[in-house]
DNA sequence: CATGAATGAGCATTCATTCAT
DNA sequence: AATGAATGAATGCTCATTCAT
């Protein structure tokens, strides 16, 4: 699925190994210190390399940062399309399961290194203007994602008929960005948990009392 | 509440009228072009001063956005704060009705300038972490503020007893949020006016079905 | 013909002033190091100005060579046609003594200060290709001008009716160039009037023995 | 002449071969782009090895640019001295026809490539003090060529007694360079040939017309 | 008080050269 | 012998800030 041609030379195999360091130590230090903060020498010095290095690897500073951002994004995609596709449930209790899978998931993502977070969601969008359509880009995409769960639950009729997907998917996303800002600052797993139990009781149960259906 | 005396001499008047402006042209530049992208000289310039007089009326060019910020959190604080108390409802459909006017209120603030949202929530965070944290603040005080209805509800009973108000708060919080987001690419009143109509369906009837209770 | 308005305020006068003093600094640095080891730095330095400064006068350090150069052309320019004119003379006894007044004043020009004519043959054309195009406008413009007065003394018949006018004014401007060069490393007055006197006696006599006219 | 012992093993041979390669492929770098944009990088890329060869033959980008500039020399003095010598005639008929020849070898050279002109005249003296030393001794050193032919011709009667050789060779030569400067815009051979004739019609018949003598 | 000329710290980027493989 | 990855000195340029006028 990744590599086309098996038989990488060694030199060829050190070149990605070093290019993936410095993805790394570039993310490291963007999350940390802030991307106009950072400079390519301080990447460099991370590594223990010239900072001439860093550019037999990637064009210039702007360049990077895209594939940092890349990078991150790809490795969100991953753990979230893994194990659940829209269409692999049936039912609303199978739906509840599923979302619940895919919020560990996510507070694994975002709770294990809130660097992940504070690059996505703090440092990202003010970088430039061409970063910031992209950070609205990935908000998009998730809602689009979203939306095919939904549908798929009103198509299958566990969820409800009147049901304005798109939008709908828009707010659960927005759910999703706030638990993950918020793991920022508690980034404990037992906070992050009743976080997402939360959403999840928002979108199943609303907020109403029971007896008092709306 | 802002001014103590009253007395202002004409001169002084005329100062804090120019700092103002300042701070109104700044905002200006801070969205269009970004923190990092904008020059002292842009703002001086667009108010046709000399950009040593900035100088005069704001420490620095960190200083300033401060107040930038400081002016959009207030503005939105009163247009928020102004009809609705947390206090002011008593039954479900009356709350129904004040989140649907807070609705509109942040609507209107969020889409009759798109920069608003542009520089809260795309610009600001990344400026540098003294304002990131200032941003989580600002996003902690919606939550918080949102607690106090929730709980005022549960209180009164016509919201759910086992509500975890603190982290449903959060959870609206996102859901307005990806509705401030949303309204930077579909500025469009109706679209915004959906968006908003589906975020307090999923509070007060979440998502299912209304046959399967869940 | 120089200046428009006359009322020059102080400070402006004082801005054109540090201007010329900047284009005379590079012109300096570029004619004693060269144009590609002569750094901005440098030309700050010889003036106890701040580097930053120099970027205030001119767009960066391709542009100011172009001034330089301008500078240079237009004051050879002005030495020339100050008081001769193709059609100033009407005998072949006036046209010599035309070709020797300006003589002088290029020996002048060039023999003042060696560094005009290093500049302008040495350094200027390895500057950049846009350099090298200027510098052969030059060599054509002085072509073309020198072809002007050939055509009068032809028209007026004290020069050979069948001169190649547009070549033989380019033997001449190379004749012209050869003096400015060697004026780099003969600078004596002496040897630049023999050297003046020699080209002159190709022109009219040319170098065959009396006696055998060719 | 130029190999003193014969025998050169075929490994010893291949390395001449490249090294004349690598001399060749610099020539054309920087003849096209100039020196100061020309990178090793490129020179080696042209002739597709590593740019690490390259200083397995040349010591930096200072020595290589002087043995381009030693072959050139080499190559024009060759073609010069090949059936031309100053004591080869002794008419002024044949004089003519030698220094016709010249100019034909001249042109040839130049006009044949026009980057050998463009690299002696136009590139080579910006590169450094010390190359423009050398593009000065080049033209010294065609004065003294020419002025030995000249002192020829007054030492058997057919040029002017009173000629001042060494000057009216530097003119001379002056003459011949803005022969080789104008083949850069002007390489069509009927413009050479013409420029060359007016060349000569200058040294020969002066430019004033016949019954004027001056 | 207002101005904008002057300043220089700071940084991205290039490229000749070295040297381990 | 050939290679090209690594290096870091060198430099053009920006822009926030100061201060003399």
């Amino acid at each position: 699925m990744t590599s086309s041609a098996r038989p990488l030379s060694r030199a060829e195999r050190k070149k990605q190994e070093l290019r993936r360091e410095i993805i790394d130590a570039a993310f490291e230090c963007f999350a940390e210190r802030g991307y106009h903060a950072t400079g390519i020498a301080d990447i460099a010095a991370r590594l223990g390399i010239g900072h001439g290095t860093f550019y037999r690897y990637f064009e210039n500073k702007r360049d990077i940062v895209d594939h940092v951002i890349d990078d991150l994004v790809a490795r969100i995609s991953t753990a979230l399309t893994a194990e659940n596709a829209p269409d692999a449930v049936s039912t609303l209790e199978d739906y509840r399961e599923q979302t619940a899978r895919i919020g560990e998931s996510l507070a694994r993502i975002f709770g294990e290194d809130p660097r992940v977070p504070r690059l996505l969601l703090v440092e990202a969008a003010g970088i430039d203007k061409a970063m910031a359509e992209r950070v609205l880009d990935f908000f998009d995409l998730a809602g689009t994602l979203t939306a095919a769960y939904l549908a798929h639950g009103v198509e299958l009729g566990y969820l409800r008929a009147d049901l304005d997907v798109h939008n709908t998917a828009r707010a659960i996303t927005g759910m999703i960005m706030a638990a993950a800002l918020s793991s920022l600052r508690r980034p404990e797993p037992a906070h992050q948990r009743q976080l997402s139990e939360a959403i999840r009781r928002v979108m199943y149960d609303g907020i109403a009392a029971h007896d008092t259906p709306g």
